[in-house]
DNA sequence: CTTAGGG
DNA sequence: CCCTAAG
């Protein structure tokens, strides 16, 4: 009887490793971002004004996007810091919002150029937390430290910095806004020329935190410090600290778990409390491979906190490009899908171009010869790209949408070698920043690709390893394209802030993801061996001691969870209902099917766990049956 | 983590 | 199989 026991392989899902692509993924974002921090230093090394002024307009739009969100919220320099920390955040609600859910319309609403107000300090925060979005990445950490705690020492420090960097960055902010955006791009050097350092960016935090340290070193420490302290501090942190292990966590299970039951506390956490939850999230998804989606709400819900900070990304990228592009105005739910996914292609690829265009425009100034941005108005291309938008006919609200880029390929230069220590990364350490530069704007193309109204259909990106990893790269590669786009395109686009409709754009990402990560396990019919196996302990332990079965019948078969087992049992017991020929798949023996019913009949009278009885009857103690469990076991006669 | 159920 | 709510 009890041979059947076929050698089953090994661990539940749960124990399923995935592999790390992501951390390349990860590591990817990491250098991107050393890369863009140290561009922007160079940049801002190479022209004291323009280099701050580009520093500071990434900060701008990034204080933007939070303000726009946040508006009213954000107002003391010491909330500053907490917005900043929130302004992922926020750019994750919003994101999650559009996705599902107006009611970020908060964030959403208000995203205007006002620019103007925003506080200096704040933008020095805001590039902390895309630093530190890039650090955790990396580190793997999960959460957005005590940001919204803000309260939290690293604010403290946070805060010191902003304020120092803060009020000139402010001034010079606040030039840019008044400058047109067209202007500001090309006025600016490109932020990604200087490769100085970018060497190392694999390690991240150092990376980054070089990078940026001139204008933060108190960020840095900060960011990292809130890794740590983030911990304590974050109430959900808690929850959340799973996700830094997460590193590791790799099965789906807890995967699910993090995701169903830790999230389901954040629901109601909104900004701040998102923010977390995404910082933890995120770190999960660094690890974690595969997710599953189904299309419950709910869970998408808060799966969508997972993709929330990618998308956050994507969606600030692109509400920079949209801000450039499309006047949000012009987006209305109207047009929301096709809208959204212009917007997004547009925003995608102007963001990229504007990327670009900076890189160009600077690298033509640096010497690095890249690729350079041409603009386009109206199909024709703008050759006095020194003019301001306005000079060249382009208004923020009028004419977005006759704008657009070109990529022309620039004299190219050796690329410094940005992440010889990742090997996976998949940009090429070798690539030349044109790689980057390249993927940047390709990364946009599958946003574009995937429209809003497509909720499932994975996508690829263009450069994808192995399916699995791909998802995960790409996502990750598509994160940091994004961060990078939105970096740049902040400093680029001083403009008013996303859309709505941009935002929604994020989620259609969110829901590629998902359709992406989510991969149901592939279908394992129960041979008959397994379900005589099942039966056999089902008549033993009876139902409702499921993990025992599994320990007892299927411990070696790791594709067999008790809960597999229990809605095997389930199915038997359906199977042993209905006609012969209503049944599907591989035929149960009747005889297995009988005994389902004695046992079901049985352990249906007898509490599951009041295994000592025995039915006179049917069912039978066996001896050997009872000595495993300690106690009597029934067993249907029939069997014997 | 397990159970028990619904999908 | 998946996903979850409850223990």
């Amino acid at each position: 009887m009890t041979a059947f026991f076929l050698g089953f392989q090994k661990r539940d899902r749960t124990k399923r490793v995935v592999e790390d692509s992501r951390i390349c993924a990860f590591e990817l974002l990491a250098s991107l971002a050393g890369k863009l921090l140290e561009e922007g230093e160079s940049s801002a090394s190479s022209n004291a004004s323009a280099g701050h002024d580009h520093v500071s307009i990434g900060k701008d739009v990034k204080l933007e996007t939070r303000y726009d969100d946040k508006p009213l919220k954000t107002e003391c320099v010491g909330h500053v810091s907490c917005d900043a920390s929130v302004v992922t955040s926020d750019w994750t609600t919003e994101n999650r919002d559009n996705s599902k859910e107006p009611k970020h319309s908060e964030n959403n609403a208000i995203l205007e150029p006002t620019l103007t107000k925003a506080p200096p300090a704040c933008s020095v925060q805001i590039n902390d937390d895309l630093k530190y979005t890039m650090q955790k990445c990396n580190v793997g950490y999960g959460s957005f430290p005590c940001n919204l705690d803000g309260c939290c020492p690293n604010f403290g420090e946070l805060c010191d910095g902003i304020s120092e960097n803060g009020v000139k960055r402010e001034v010079e902010t606040n030039n840019y806004h008044t400058m047109d955006p067209l202007e500001v791009s090309m006025t600016f050097p490109a932020p990604i020329n200087s490769d100085r350092d970018v060497k190392s960016p694999s390690r991240s935090d150092s990376v980054l935190n070089a990078s940026f340290s001139r204008h933060r070193n108190d960020i840095k420490l900060g960011s990292r410090d809130d890794d740590e302290k983030f911990s304590r501090f974050n109430k959900l942190s808690n929850r959340f600290k799973v996700s830094r292990p997460a590193t590791r966590i790799e099965d789906r299970r807890i995967r699910k778990l993090l995701t169903s039951k830790y999230w389901k506390a954040a629901p109601k956490l909104k900004d701040f409390e998102d923010c977390r939850a995404d910082g933890g999230i995120k770190a999960l998804q660094c690890k974690r491979k595969t997710y599953y989606d189904k299309c419950q709400y709910d869970t998408l819900y808060k799966r969508r906190k997972f993709f929330d900070r990618s998308s956050i990304v994507t969606s600030d990228g692109r509400i920079g490009s949209e801000n450039v592009s499309n006047s949000p105005e012009k987006v209305t739910n109207e047009n929301k899908n096709k809208c959204r996914s212009v917007a997004m292609s547009h925003g995608a690829c102007e963001i990229a171009s504007l990327l670009t265009g900076h890189q160009a425009s600077h690298k033509s100034d640096d010497s690095h010869g890249r690729i350079r941005v041409g603009v386009l108005l109206q199909g024709k291309k703008v050759r006095d790209e020194s003019r301001t938008l306005l000079q060249t006919g382009i208004s923020s609200e009028d004419n977005l949408d006759a704008l657009g880029f070109t990529l022309e390929p620039g004299p190219v230069i050796a690329p410094p070698p940005i992440c010889s220590e990742e090997p996976l990364l998949q940009l090429p350490c070798g690539s030349a920043p044109q790689n980057l530069t390249r993927s940047l704007v390709v990364t946009p193309a599958l946003d574009t690709g995937i429209p809003d109204a497509t909720p499932d259909p994975p996508l690829l990106t263009n450069s994808a390893k192995s399916v699995d990893s791909n998802y995960e790269h790409v996502s990750s590669q598509t994160d940091m394209l994004t961060d990078q786009n939105l970096s740049e395109s902040r400093a680029l686009v001083p403009v008013p802030a996303m859309n709505v409709e941009a935002l929604a754009v994020v989620s259609v990402n969110q829901k590629i993801r998902k359709s992406e990560l989510a991969q149901r396990r592939t279908r394992r019919p129960f041979s008959v061996s397994e379900v005589e196996a099942l039966v056999q302990a089902v008549e033993e332990l009876g139902t409702g001691r499921w993990r025992d079965v599994k320990l007892r019948a299927f411990e070696n078969a790791d594709h067999r969870t008790y809960v597999d087992l229990k809605d095997k049992w389930k199915t038997l017991v359906h199977t042993a209902k209905i006609s012969p020929q209503q049944r599907r798949g591989e035929p149960v023996p009747q005889e297995l099917l009988d005994r389902v019913m004695a046992a079901h009949a049985y352990w249906s009278q007898h509490q599951t766990k009041q295994q000592g009885k025995h039915h006179p009857g049917t069912l039978r103690i066996t001896d050997s049956q009872a000595d495993r469990i300690g106690v009597a076991v029934a067993i249907p006669t029939i069997t014997m």
